[in-house]
DNA sequence: CTGACTTTGTGCATTTTTAACACCAAGTTG
DNA sequence: CAACTTGGTGTTAAAAATGCACAAAGTCAG
């Protein structure tokens, strides 16, 4: 094994962060374009520096809060990338995060780093080339979710504070990747006790209205830490 | 966002590895006891910083080599411990990895950082403390085994070639935390079909010796890459 | 104001999976 | 050969998952 010297001491981290949203039976992803080498123009996941004083994870909500304004996030790290070729400018470490924000609750900043930021289908990004290696970054963070969500309900992050069954049906449809049988989803979800039917319903709708529910946050906060199996 | 500038350039990066064995009934985590600062003559786990032109992986399966001299070991990155302050000769972040090895084929290489190394029963661990975060580095990896055991059959990695059904099942017990119903766990394991029954029985035992098994190397490599479900 | 349209909301029967449980068999030892 | 130790085996009851079809609530257009 190596000697400790002062040689190692010549990496630069960064966090990219995966910000997953969900808007009309979509999921999307909160990306940038560009606005400095390298890969100026290219679509590419938000991203930073990781400061010499800073933490990790205090990284990555520090690129969410800058970008969208938005505090108090479900954040979640992944892992980390460093092929030694991935960045053409030197040694550049990433660590990979994804978060979970309600859609319409973000407003973009851009910044010397991004000059758009944009919400992109994650259906469109399959076959586009993001900047660096951001195409394996978010496919590994894509299944991160896509496990996450079996034992924990983390889905709720994406969805407002009063939503329908039809909506958190399609949202889980997106983030598996399957389609659910309605009956089922809605007594699974019902049972689980920790979405309450606020007795109103949706307005504007063409057609019957649905009911609305809420998140029974205490209970919600418990199987977030807990963790329990939502298979569905 | 920050401007890209070389004073981002300035951290180390190691890796660490939490290297599992099991043996009689216990599972063990491969220790170093440190020969140089920080922290000298302390526990930890073996790591190494991370060369220049080397890919983290890489260096993952280098610690391994030059520790155990073994190869072609089952590996897998856990996530990246970045704390300000967790290393007291600068900004070291470090990529905690697990890995899984037949006990029995190890054969330690002391180096300029290890002294001494040591298979230490986990749970002999709970209360003691080792170097740096390394505490906290193995809670996550061996909740990452934990986890990981669940969708993959990767425990078999840790038995040797031929094994019996309750070394097995001892296995699972030490890994899950949890006791395993003897009929309900060889019920299970047998209908998924891929352990083979060599028709050998173990011999120099002082009671009904127990038949030898080994696994169907294909069937067991399609489950490992494609995953499925193995809950017990 | 009514008929057509769209999406909501609900129950039951069947199959599958899981969980609980106890005793005889095989070999070793003194 | 009796005592000891661990190995090996099947059934049943309960719970969970799956599959499936139709009436109800509201909007809209003529």
């Amino acid at each position: 094994m190596a000697e400790f010297s002062q040689d190692f001491f010549k990496n630069a981290v960064t966090v990219d962060n995966v910000i997953f949203g969900f808007d009309e039976s979509d999921l999307k992803v909160l990306l940038i374009k560009r606005g400095t080498e390298p890969y100026t123009g290219l679509w590419a996941l938000p991203g930073d520096f990781i400061y010499a004083d800073e933490n990790i994870e205090n990284a990555a909500s520090r690129i969410l809060y800058e970008l969208t304004g938005l505090d108090n996030v479900y954040l979640e790290q992944v892992r980390t990338f460093g092929a030694v070729g991935r960045h053409p400018l030197g040694r550049v470490l990433t660590v990979a995060y994804f978060s979970l924000v309600k859609i319409n609750h973000y407003d973009v900043h851009p910044s010397s780093f991004a000059q758009t930021a944009q919400w992109v289908k994650l259906a469109e990004l399959r076959n586009s080339p993001l900047a660096f290696d951001h195409n394996a970054i978010l496919d590994a963070c894509f299944n991160a979710l896509k496990q996450r969500v079996r034992v924990r309900p983390i889905g709720f992050e994406l969805l407002p504070p009063k939503f329908t069954l039809t909506e958190l049906q399609h949202l889980y449809e997106a983030i598996l990747e399957a389609d659910l049988d309605k009956r089922n989803f809605r007594k699974k979800i019902l049972s689980m006790d920790f979405i309450v039917d606020l007795n109103e319903s949706q307005e504007g709708v063409a057609h019957r209205p649905a009911r609305l529910y809420e998140f029974d946050k205490l209970k919600y906060e418990k199987f977030v830490s807990e963790g329990f199996n939502f298979e569905l």
